[in-house]
RNA sequence: CGCGGGGUGGUGGAGUAGGACCACGCGGGUCUCAUAAGCCCGAGACGCAGGUGCAAAUCCUGCCCCCGCAACCA
């Protein structure tokens, strides 16, 4: 199997937050799982760079747009060595690549793509225009800013004349979408039929000239939104003189998206409508995650409540951050409390997780054995079980019960140790049930500890198909 | 009646008819291989009111409350 994994590329126009590093450590748990079964990857993020805020955001902090961007840039690219994020490629917007293949795939849909006469209502915090029904007194709805009259022309999109074959793609899951709620809500909002052709450019003045700018004609700019969504086929050298990437892992891959539930609409709809355009093959799967609300209050910066990825590693290791994330249900809003985290790290990863691997080594190091073989057990079938379950867990998302479930085995090793007493009975039957139920651990949990299991796994030998008893000495998260 | 999701011990979750479970936290006990870790025991909950069933957290009806689609925001 072939797996091409994504992340939303994150808008610039400020600083990342626990959001953003939630959907990064989500997708790369997803990868790094997928590699554990011995499947290719691709895995990929990037940011959204271009877009008249960014402008905006820019002139407030007193700066030019591309000094902006690139700070910026900086800061959410420094989270992959920051939290051992295993992208493979990190594609920008602003980048010369992936402006070759947003011409290309103009070019593809360029029968849809017509000009016609806007005039209106512009938010340029939105991006999006309104009528006088939506914002009355011509007032943001959304962001209470006064709104910004125009005329003009733009190009469109024939939206349109896809949003039947959309719907019955996601009708017959050939675009999945996790979970089944948001396919529902999805598929009520074509029914709808509300769905108008999509605006897909906007005039270069408005943008200060900050955009990739529509093929043939310097006056307008792509809109935003339509360039930013092909940042997963630009990523794959889409449109470069070297497109095997996007052969091989877009058209004959499986495609994971995975994004926050305010964008469901511009995945779910307008993109698969663009590909079908293009006659390219649509995303199988889209992970719509939740969001996380801090001390029981939404987060926003008016609030002053927002979380940064840097606030975690003043006091923590940064494998604590994944492994509580990844704890958390990805189908539901869930609060984030520093009390809660602390106690999960304490509780959870350092007393139980940590505490049984260093438990089985110091066991070990008593016994005077120096190999144990690999004799079936009593317990080799229970393993297989709780990886079972663990894996029909994770392919369904369900990160949190996935890992919820496995702990049981943490657990049950735990318990068989001071039952048996191992430490001073010695048995050998049961020294290889606890080696391999260590294996197993090191095995499921690698996907979250990725620094940490590894450097265990470097230190144990199996030689000859049996386990080397090294005395092995070892402290994780100690400090 | 716009559509949809949900309300389970202090907290977070599991559980779609037949013993209410798991983790954290709390109280007590205990081992000593282990990072003051582990193990055992205990206290504590199904939003409200009806209904159907031998049996309801689970199905039906009504009500109350929270949330999303559709507030900054990911």
């Amino acid at each position: 199997m072939r797996n091409f994994i994504t992340t939303s590329i994150p808008y610039v126009n400020d600083s990342p937050h626990i959001g953003h590093l939630y959907e990064f450590i989500l997708a790369d748990i997803f990868a790094r799982y997928k590699k554990l079964l011995e499947e290719e990857v691709f895995f990929q993020s990037g940011t959204d760079e271009n877009g008249m805020k960014m402008v905006k955001s820019a002139e407030e902090k007193g700066k030019n747009v591309k000094e902006f961007v690139d700070e910026k840039y900086a800061e959410f690219y420094s989270l992959k060595d920051k939290f051992n994020l295993s992208f493979d490629k990190f594609i920008r917007t602003t980048s010369e690549e992936h402006k070759i293949g947003v011409y290309k795939f103009w070019k593809l849909c360029e029968k849809d793509i017509y000009i016609d006469k806007y005039s209106g209502f512009y938010c340029i915090s939105c991006e999006a225009y309104y009528d006088e029904n939506e914002a009355p007194n011509l007032i943001c709805p959304v962001h209470k800013k006064k709104l910004e009259r125009f005329e003009e022309e733009n190009y469109f999109f024939k939206l349109t004349k896809y949003l039947d074959k959309v719907k019955s793609l996601i009708e017959k899951d050939k675009i999945k979408i996790f979970p089944t709620e948001k396919k529902v809500e999805i598929l009520n909002i074509l029914r709808e039929g509300k769905i108008k052709d999509l605006s897909i450019s906007r005039d270069i003045k408005r943008s200060k000239g900050w955009g990739i700018p529509v093929p043939n004609d310097n006056k307008q700019v792509i809109y935003v939104w339509f360039d930013a969504l092909l940042n997963y086929l630009t990523g794959l050298g889409f449109g470069s003189k070297n497109e095997s990437l996007f052969e091989r892992f877009w058209q004959k891959g499986i495609v994971y998206h995975f994004i926050g539930k305010d964008i469901v609409k511009f995945h779910a709809i307008y993109w698969p409508a663009m590909l079908l355009s293009a006659n390219i093959k649509v995303p199988e799967n889209i992970i719509v995650h939740y969001h996380i609300t801090i001390e029981g209050e939404k987060m926003s910066k008016t609030l002053g409540n927002v979380i940064s990825p840097d606030d975690f590693l003043k006091d923590y290791p940064y494998e604590a951050v994944r492994f509580y994330l990844a704890h958390q249900p990805l189908f539901s809003d869930w609060d984030f409390s520093w009390q809660s985290f602390d106690a999960f790290y304490q509780g959870v990863l350092k007393k139980d997780l940590a505490n049984l691997i260093l438990r089985i080594f110091g066991i070990l190091k008593n016994i005077d054995l120096d190999e144990i073989d690999f004799e079936s057990t009593e317990f080799d079938s229970e393993f297989k079980k709780y990886f079972k379950k663990f894996k029909e867990n994770m392919e369904n998302f369900e990160f949190n019960l996935a890992y919820q479930k496995y702990f049981d085995l943490v657990k049950n090793l735990n318990q068989f140790i001071d039952y048996k007493r191992i430490w001073e009975s010695k048995h050998l039957e049961d020294i290889r049930i606890i080696i391999k139920g260590l294996l197993e651990i090191l095995k499921a949990y690698e996907p979250l500890l990725p620094e940490t299991i590894n450097s265990i796994k470097n230190k144990i030998e199996i030689k000859n198909g049996k386990f080397v008893n090294k005395k092995i000495t070892f402290s994780p998260f100690y400090k």
